[in-house]
DNA sequence: TTGACTTTGACTTTCTTTGACCTTTGATTT
DNA sequence: AAATCAAAGGTCAAAGAAAGTCAAAGTCAA
C-alpha cells in the first residue's frame, strides 16, 4: 500500500534527522510517482497530534512542510490525556495514543499489548456499538489514570 | 462442510506461518468459490478468543484479517486462569486473580494495577449491572490473552 | 418439527487513491 | 507601491478497494 510505504519513509526521515524534518511535498510526490495529495493524505492520518506529531506548513515560492515528533514531559502528557480523549474514542485512536506513550517511554511493549487488549473491540463486543466508544473511553482514561500515578 | 474445509485450511496456514498469519478475506472467497462472509463466518465462529486465537482486521484498500494463535498449552497455570474466569467475574474475583498472578510472577505490580484499573466497576460504570461481570469477564480473558505467547 | 448451525447476498463502514480547484507566498514587472 | 505571476501547499469530493453486518433461507440431526 502507497501510504505505508510513504509513511514508512517519512519516519526513517525523521529518526535519521533526528526528530525534526522539512520536506518538499511535490518533491516527494514526483520521487514516489504519486499525485502530491497523497502526501498530505499521509501526513494528516498518520502524523496527527495523538501520535506525537506536530505539523506545520508554508505555502508559495520555497514552500515546505515541517514534521516534528514532540517528546512530552509526564505532567505534559497527563494534561494532554485529560483534554484529548474525551468521552468516546475508537480503536485506531486508542493505538495512536499507544504508540505515543511507549515512543515516549511511559509503557513497555507488554503493557502496550495489555492495554491494546483490554480496550478492543473484541473484548468489547458484547457491548452495544453505540456505547462502546463511551465504555472504551472510561475504561482508556482509568488505565491512563493508574498509569500516571 | 464448507465451513470445517475453509476451518482446516486456516489451521493449515497457521501451522505453516508459525501461529500469526494475515490473510485477504477476498482472495481466499474466491480462491475457495464462496461468498467472503463465508470466511468471517468461519473466522467468528471458530477462531474464537476461547479458542486461543485473537483476530485483527482493517478495511479499505491493502486491508486484511490477522490471525494469531496463542499457544495455551505453554503456560498451563494461565490457561487454568483463562478458563477460570467463565463467562462472568466480579471486581473481587479479579482482584484475587491478579495477586495470585503477580505473586507467581506472571505480571508485575504495575500490569497489575492496569489491569485492576482496566477492570474495576468505576471503569465499568456506564455497563449496566446485569452485563458488567460479563464484560468485564471479557476483558479479563483478553487480557490473559494477550500476556501468552 | 424444532433448534442449532451454515450459506448467501444485499447493504454498510472504513480506508486509500486521484484529480480538479483554491489559497498563500515570494518574486518580478510596471 | 501596486499589479501580476508562478510556485508552492491545502481542500474536498468522487471513485475504488477491502472488510463488517445482518437477516433470510437452507440443512440436518435429535
Amino acid at each position: 500500500m502507497l501510504t505505508d510505504t510513504i509513511a514508512k519513509l517519512i519516519e526513517e526521515m525523521l529518526n535519521e534527522a533526528g526528530g525534526s524534518l522539512e520536506l518538499r511535498r511535490n518533491d516527494m510526490a514526483a520521487r514516489l510517482g504519486c499525485v502530491p495529495s497523497q502526501i498530505s493524505y499521509v501526513i494528516t492520518s498518520r502524523f496527527t497530534p495523538e501520535r506525537g506529531y506536530i505539523i506545520e506548513s508554508r505555502r508559495g515560492g520555497g514552500g515546505c512542510i515541517r514534521i516534528v515528533k514532540k517528546q512530552m514531559q509526564r505532567d505534559e502528557y497527563l494534561m494532554h490525556f485529560f483534554y484529548a480523549i474525551g468521552n468516546e474514542i475508537d480503536e485506531r485512536s486508542v493505538e495512536a495514543y499507544l504508540a505515543n506513550l511507549e515512543s515516549n517511554g511511559f509503557i513497555d511493549h507488554r503493557e502496550k499489548s495489555i492495554i491494546s487488549a483490554a480496550t478492543s473491540s473484541s473484548a468489547l463486543a458484547q457491548v452495544p456499538t453505540q456505547v462502546r466508544n463511551n465504555i472504551r473511553a472510561q475504561i482508556f482514561r482509568h488505565i491512563i489514570l493508574s498509569i500516571m500515578r
